[in-house]
RNA sequence: GGGGGAAUUCCCGAGUGGCCAAAGGGGACAGACUGUAAAUCUGCUGGCACUGCCUUCGGUGGUUCGAAUCCACCUUCCCCCA
């Protein structure tokens, strides 16, 4: 056998905590380990956030570990308050069914999901038809409110409230592990480091109960240097689902990241041997711009699939080398009539540059758009014939932001 | 169960009858400087047919020439006592 996962997963900057390093790694050297990770499905789209513990199930499952992906089908009808200032909205059974699904999906593009390779499996399957008192004779025993309530993950919330009803949500979770440990033997769970608390919990639960070693080990989450999670974008989340964060936008992400986060993010988000990442990341100046097209095209690539992610760096090159339209750049159709009728103003509307015409208003009023690369100073600036070249033009919102309008 | 307080624009938070589309900060967006980075400085941040008009200050009614501001009821949240 190669290197040791934990090694692997430790050198590539993965572990933020675990409850016994030293067993754990020596039990994954040993023995095929099965191990899980859950995932609330609290929207139709993985995320960013979640790709970064999925890369970590990749790694574990080349290594012959067994993943359980759970899906919180019944979690999500709590909610984790875990590091969360505000309760969050309530989700109907029907909707949460729905993530459920395309979450699945998702995650089947990622591991080897062939017969004994790895297993889904769904919270709601046993949280849902609980017997509240055997429950809490059973479960609900082994843990202190006490210690509950000094939890980091509840800091926030004990400042402005946390209902009983999320209270719980980590006693779910314990169970969860508990659950999963009974049916499928399953002994290392794994996670964000914000779930660190809930973690523990369910490792603390089987010892104590199963008298059996359980384990728990935490990934370092993608933070901005200022510590804001990272895999926000204007519109939220960056999705995996392109229908939702196009290739390109998702490219354009990781191609704009900070200098500092290079390193790291080549190292969580990425194959590449840990020696290429290191040299990666010890560029320095302008020529880290280098860097981060690497990490822009294999991430997207993982994530995409190559051919996508070809396209979004040609777009990225056309776009950013000068006025080049480009096959690849996101683009708006408009018919003859339309384009005719329309201003600069709503153009930008009509491409999604502008969220309002008072916006685009402010946009063109602050000079920061360009048709063709010129810009422009008339707020009331039309477009016409003379604009197009071969029925298309290029419209620019700022450096980075360009669509292809073509009139058909 | 009793008493007290709060709800403001993306977020925090000022605003106690006209000078309020609503201070200040944060974030976002744009400009300058750069390297599609960070930091810094500047602008901008409800909508529209934009020197004007329309909609917004938890909800519904009311008082008033005029309400985010006053009154009534409702909803939600917080705090203290039990």
């Amino acid at each position: 056998m190669s290197q040791n996962v934990y090694d692997v997963l430790a050198e590539r900057g993965f572990i933020a905590q675990c409850t016994h390093p030293e067993e754990l790694r020596d039990l994954l050297g040993r023995e095929k380990v099965k191990f899980y990770i859950g995932f609330d499905a609290t929207a139709d789209s993985l995320t960013a956030g979640h790709f970064l513990t999925i890369m970590a199930m990749i790694h574990m499952q080349k290594a012959g570990h067994i993943p359980v992906a759970l899906m919180g089908g019944g979690t999500t009808m709590v909610g984790d308050p875990s590091g969360k200032s505000d309760m969050r909205k309530m989700m109907t059974k029907e909707t949460i069914d729905h993530n459920v699904e395309r979450f699945k999906e998702q995650i089947s593009h990622f591991l080897d999901t062939s017969e004994g390779k790895m297993i889904f499996s769904n919270n709601a399957d046993w949280l849902l038809s609980l017997n509240y008192v055997e429950f809490l004779r059973e479960v609900g025993v082994h843990f202190s409110v006490n210690r509950m309530l000094t939890a980091e993950c509840y800091k926030q919330r004990m400042e402005k409230g946390l209902t009983f009803f999320e209270f719980n949500y980590m006693i779910m979770q314990s169970y969860d592990f508990l659950k999963l440990n009974q049916m499928y033997d399953v002994c290392l769970q794994m996670g964000g480091d914000d779930q660190w608390s809930n973690i523990i919990g369910g490792v603390e639960l089987i010892r104590r109960k199963e008298q059996k070693p359980a384990y728990g080990l935490t990934f370092t989450l993608l933070t901005t240097s200022e510590g804001i999670k990272m895999g926000k974008t204007v519109n939220g989340a960056l999705w995996l689902d392109p229908e939702k964060t196009s290739p390109y936008e998702f490219y354009q992400y990781w191609r704009n990241i900070e200098d500092v986060k290079v390193e790291q993010c080549l190292g969580l988000l990425t194959f590449l041997p840990m020696d290429e990442v290191r040299r990666l990341g010890a560029l320095e100046g302008a020529e880290i711009n280098k860097a981060k097209e690497v990490l822009a095209f294999e991430v997207t690539k993982i994530v995409h699939g190559e051919e996508e992610a070809i396209k979004a760096q040609n777009a990225a090159r056309e776009v950013f080398a000068g006025s080049g339209m480009s096959e690849h750049m996101p683009s708006y159709e408009y018919t003859k009539e339309a384009f005719a009728a329309a201003d600069v103003i709503q153009a930008l509307v009509d491409t999604g540059l502008a969220g309002t015409r008072s916006d685009g208003r402010r946009l063109i009023e602050g000079g920061g758009v360009l048709v063709n690369d010129e810009k422009v100073t008339d707020v009331k600036r039309t477009l016409s014939d003379n604009d197009l070249t071969d029925g298309a033009l290029v419209l620019k919102k700022g450096k980075k932001k360009a669509v292809k309008i073509i009139v058909k």
